[in-house]
DNA sequence: GGACTTCCTTCGGTGACCTTAGTAAGGGGT
DNA sequence: ACCCCTTACTAAGGTCACCGAAGGAAGTCC
């Protein structure tokens, strides 16, 4: 059995703060409207919300129009109570932006790092970090890695395009800042973007495929982010599609990566980098138009198998890899269909999500955002951030 | 987001009537130890229990030895407290078992059902779990069938070997029998056995592999049952794992179940029973050793991408298929080796669990049993049976 | 038989919830 | 202009589950 937080005073109240900002974060809402949404009685919510204002937290605004009665109070996150930074870090790059409570962008800030050296990332991150937040009250930090990732330790287990083994980020970090610090896959950050903010939101199934040089999985299983039982979870690239395929940098054969990732497509075109192969096709190059069709019936059937398992609400295609979104989508459609298993077809729906290199950082802060906001059933793990419980500076 | 159960006093009752609970399930234990494990104090565990023991849910038993102080008294589940009624439902049968409260079985049945006619099911069904309630304290059914499964609603979708559709299983059961009825897939009742009395007891992520006629998943994810947003998770057997392979009863082709389900086999080695398969390759029958090779590898492929997938900590394999386990283990363990991305291995476990029917039915049990134990978190979904608000009659 | 241990209960305090009953603030009809 | 109605919120009081501290119960040991 998981450890189950036990029941307590503190734990009915921190569900219940969690439930009003959770409906606070993304729209005015006044204290009639909240009991009548949380299903909380009206002076629990004014309560709450009072404390909630007490902390600076949240604010009220205008008041709206009534038909013929007193006029409610809107009330709203208070848009300068704090900030969240979000960090992708890539082989080369450090993208980093500063977020409101809302994860909505208010700065950026990015820096090279040409080595995968620990101590020189962790400065640079610093660097940025410092250089990001100034004087403002920031929350914490939430940073994504391509890698097998121990959430709750904040641990790099293995990193995906470094050598970097049990590197324990999180608290290098800490230490450096003093804020609390998240990490995570950088898949995962895409998904909580998704789960809090995006294409996602309200849907408690759903799955991020992330498209591009590697093939990533994000998931949120009923309603949490799933992260398996070592972090591991989600290595949709790395599983095995064809018997005696391709090699793959994982000492792996057939993975679906060595198939589809850029570089293989790259390979099979000919061509120096996706954008030519990308060019190619669109000219009409009839070999390059054919590639990006198998590319997308073989995706269309290992996505379709994961339906099969998992059976999710949504599918996200995201990652730089959507840009030849047209030129493979009719083969994905095609095959995902007669992979699917009959009767998980009729709810299924697919967004493709376009995504940069700064909404992989945006992520990162919702994935900080969602730890702030979430209430914490499981037993305490030392010195999670809390938005009532001011520990930031 | 998905709903969530707002916090209130009730609330904290039940969980921590839950923990409690859920300590005393297989093993007697005193009050003060169950505040030391379940982390409340005393005067909070008393009065749990004093209630427990009002309800005539849990009784007090022997005084256990103690060092030099006052004996502990013991406190165990009423063995007689009340009784679950588990079913598997296959084609032609309905096997029932009457257990207690720690899913051990006290009483058996069987009949026999020519048809898939709804209401002569239904019947059967009725009758079978009348003759084993008695004139005792049942708390509910629980029933596995094959298919696509709502839990929630308690309909059957699709079944796999009838030609069920959107049969609303639990609301006929219910009706007949004034019982609480919870239907899931069959494997999942697997899964419930394995995680509330079995292996996976204490394991938050666990997939349960069932072989046999089709292949079927249960998956365990984060401590909780996962099915899906649609209940149709784990449909393990049609997932398409070679390009233009054999035709599917589902209509794919290439499906996992058309390759190493029992009838494939059978086709392949040229025998009636999948007895008869195995006996030849047990005696030395190159080509059926062979075949069993094979489907050895090709389930530890698809077993591997699974891990890929969800990263569990413990994978169970199940049903009649282990029959043949000797057979088929060794390609299983090499295929599954190599397709296991690297991190990913080091703390894997896999069991092999030999059950038969009877644990189906038993599944089943544990299935409402784990209902009965775990506290609800969602929000009041109608009728949801309890142990202390005693609704069985 | 007295001291010590260990188990459990009693009692009073706290806090978060709810219900009920107000008060505040606006609209509309006559 | 007045009064009443509607709607939004606050105040007061009650309940209940938690906890800590203190005390009673039931042993063991010397």
């Amino acid at each position: 059995m998981q450890p189950v937080r036990v029941g307590s005073k503190e734990l009915i109240r921190e569900i219940n703060s969690s439930l009003v900002l959770g409906e606070l974060r993304g729209g005015l809402v006044s204290r009639t409207e909240l009991a009548r949404r949380t299903g909380l009685s009206l002076p629990t919510v004014s309560e709450i919300v009072g404390e909630l204002l007490g902390n600076g937290v949240i604010e009220e605004r205008e008041t709206a129009s009534s038909g013929g009665g007193r006029r409610p109070v809107l009330l709203g996150l208070k848009a300068d109570a704090g900030y969240v930074i979000g960090i992708k870090l890539t082989e080369t790059r450090v993208i980093a932006v500063l977020t409101d409570l809302n994860a909505g962008i208010v700065e950026r800030a990015t820096a090279e790092v040409a080595t995968s050296d620990v101590g020189t990332v962790v400065r640079t991150v610093a660097k940025t970090v410092r250089s990001l937040k100034g004087g403002r009250l920031v929350y914490g930090v939430g940073v994504g890695v391509a890698g097998v990732i121990d959430r709750a330790g904040g641990v790099v287990r293995h990193g995906t395009y470094s050598d970097w083994h049990d590197v324990e980020l999180a608290a290098l970090l800490e230490k450096k800042l003093g804020l609390p610090v998240v990490v995570d896959n950088d898949v995962n950050t895409l998904v909580a973007n998704e789960q809090w903010f995006g294409a996602g939101r309200g849907v408690s199934d759903v799955a991020v495929v992330s498209i591009g040089r590697g093939i990533g999985l994000g998931m949120v299983l009923d309603g949490r982010l799933y992260r398996g039982a070592g972090g591991g979870a989600g290595e949709f690239g790395h599983t095995k599609v064809v018997a005696d395929g391709p090699l793959c940098d994982c000492g792996g054969s057939g993975c679906l990566e060595a198939l589809i990732g850029e570089p293989a497509i790259c390979a099979r075109a000919g061509t120096a980098t996706i954008e030519e192969a990308i060019d190619k096709a669109r000219q009409g190059d009839e070999t390059t138009v054919k590639i990006f069709d198998q590319v997308g019936r073989t995706l269309g059937t290992a996505v379709g198998n994961l339906v099969n398992l998992l059976n999710p609400k949504l599918i996200v295609l995201a990652g730089e890899g959507t840009r030849a979104a047209d030129l493979f989508l009719p083969g994905f459609d095609d095959a995902l269909r007669s992979t699917v298993f009959d009767g998980l077809q009729r709810d299924l729906e697919i967004v493709v999500d376009d995504w940069d290199d700064e909404a992989w950082a945006q992520g990162a802060a919702g994935l900080f955002l969602g730890e702030l906001f979430q209430p914490n059933l499981r037993p305490d793990e030392a010195g999670r951030p809390s938005l009532t419980a001011r520990s930031a500076s």
